[in-house]
DNA sequence: TAGATTGTTAATCGATTAACAATC
DNA sequence: TAGATTGTTAATCGATTAACAATC
């Protein structure tokens, strides 16, 4: 009796829920490179998790728990090789493939996106650009054609586009992420601050401004409304 | 014998942390009030938690406590009023009294805050910019005059200004911070790549694209990379 | 070898969710 | 009243931190 067991099965076994890591370790994995990228640029070849800790106010062993995840191996006593751990992270975070983008809102943060080289040493290049206003589209921007809308669709499916920014206003994002789920994107970059409606298995990140505002602004009202005594806390 | 006890020796007893709330919380309640505010457009004057939560995808419980942070009281069957919870959500953030700040760097990124006319509904309100750039000095850019950043610690301390907004580049980030702190700025708002090193009493929020562009990729990435059949996690 | 640092398992802590009581 | 919804306490879950073993 012959037990048949293809690849993909087995690793549905092995791993049911996909391999994973908490979304804090992953958003924290883009400091510790920054960090190691500068410490490379100093010629510093070996790097221990106490010293990436005290640089970016972690305990050590958090920061080893996260370095794990991307597969690195360190030396007990020498800590980990700088080129290694730049290079885990980059394979782990999928940013030596670049993703090509569309971007939808050609306002001043559009603008400042589009202008933003550094991106593409980070997997992401924003290919073209898209507005519905007639005096920006035909424009060059940053060395990027700003096309109307309509061809947005099309376009993502003939350059298998998956990723999409959304810098428009407020009123204008759902429609465009309907645009962006049809022309077959999986990813949507979102900065407008509206809940969008999509199908399940399209990925959805929010930039929220107002969330961080409030932060900012109730702490600021709660520490000129309590007395100075207090400690701050959260 | 006369135990002396003041007012803030009492509300350090009664609350030894400061009255607090979870981060998460916070960054959910700008969620609720911007969908309360579309309610009320609407003239719809009452509203319970499983609709709110359907909408932002939460479920009923996590609003109701989110809710409860705010002080507000619903009322079984009816749910809570509308109006009410638009009040609370923004006194508890103190949206009801205006920050004014000032911000360093008008860049795109910069242009594009300055020009956010929206903020002033959320308390806050950029009152001047400031620069390096010679050939921006002197400019007014929506209605803010862009002045050079010598002069930012000293207009800070006299005008009382409390909230600093940094849209610099990253090599200039931690100079334009130590002025702010100079000038007795008490919050900083920072959209550059950096980990700024400030006194342990100033309160520093970073806005950071390449945690959620490492997000993005990774998820990218793995979609790209794993068997059709698994499911997404995370 | 001794000591520093990684790797790993267990305990703790905080946020979310479930269960249920209170109330309109 | 019965039923819907809030309010609250307890259980669960996931991330962080502590403790300790392994290794260079």
């Amino acid at each position: 009796m012959v037990i048949d067991i293809n690849l993909s099965t087995l690793q549905r076994l092995k791993r049911p829920e996909a391999p994973s890591i908490p979304q804090p370790s992953l958003a924290r994995l883009p400091q510790y490179h920054h960090y190691l990228v500068d410490l490379a640029d100093k010629g510093i070849s070996r790097i221990s998790c106490s010293v990436i800790g005290a640089y970016l106010g972690l305990i050590p062993v958090q920061v080893r728990k996260d370095l794990q995840y991307t597969g690195i191996i360190g030396k007990p006593k020498t800590g980990y090789s700088v080129a290694e751990l730049i290079q885990a992270i980059e394979t782990f975070l999928g940013w030596n493939n670049i993703n090509e983008a569309f971007l939808v809102g050609v306002g001043n943060l559009g603008t400042a996106l589009l202008g933003h080289e550094r991106f593409s040493k980070f997997g992401l290049r924003i290919v073209a650009a898209f507005d519905t206003d007639s005096t920006k589209i035909g424009q060059w921007i940053h060395e990027k054609a700003v096309l109307p809308l309509e061809q947005l669709a099309d376009l993502a499916q003939r350059m298998s586009i998956h990723l999409g920014i959304i810098t428009c206003p407020a009123e204008a994002a759902q429609a465009v992420a309907d645009e962006m789920v049809k022309g077959g994107i999986q990813a949507i970059w979102n900065f407008a601050p509206v809940k969008l409606r999509v199908p399940d298995h399209i990925i959805v990140h929010n930039e929220d401004l107002y969330s961080t505002l409030a932060s900012l602004s109730w702490k600021l009202a709660r520490r000129f409304r309590v007395p100075v005594q207090e400690k701050e806390a959260v």
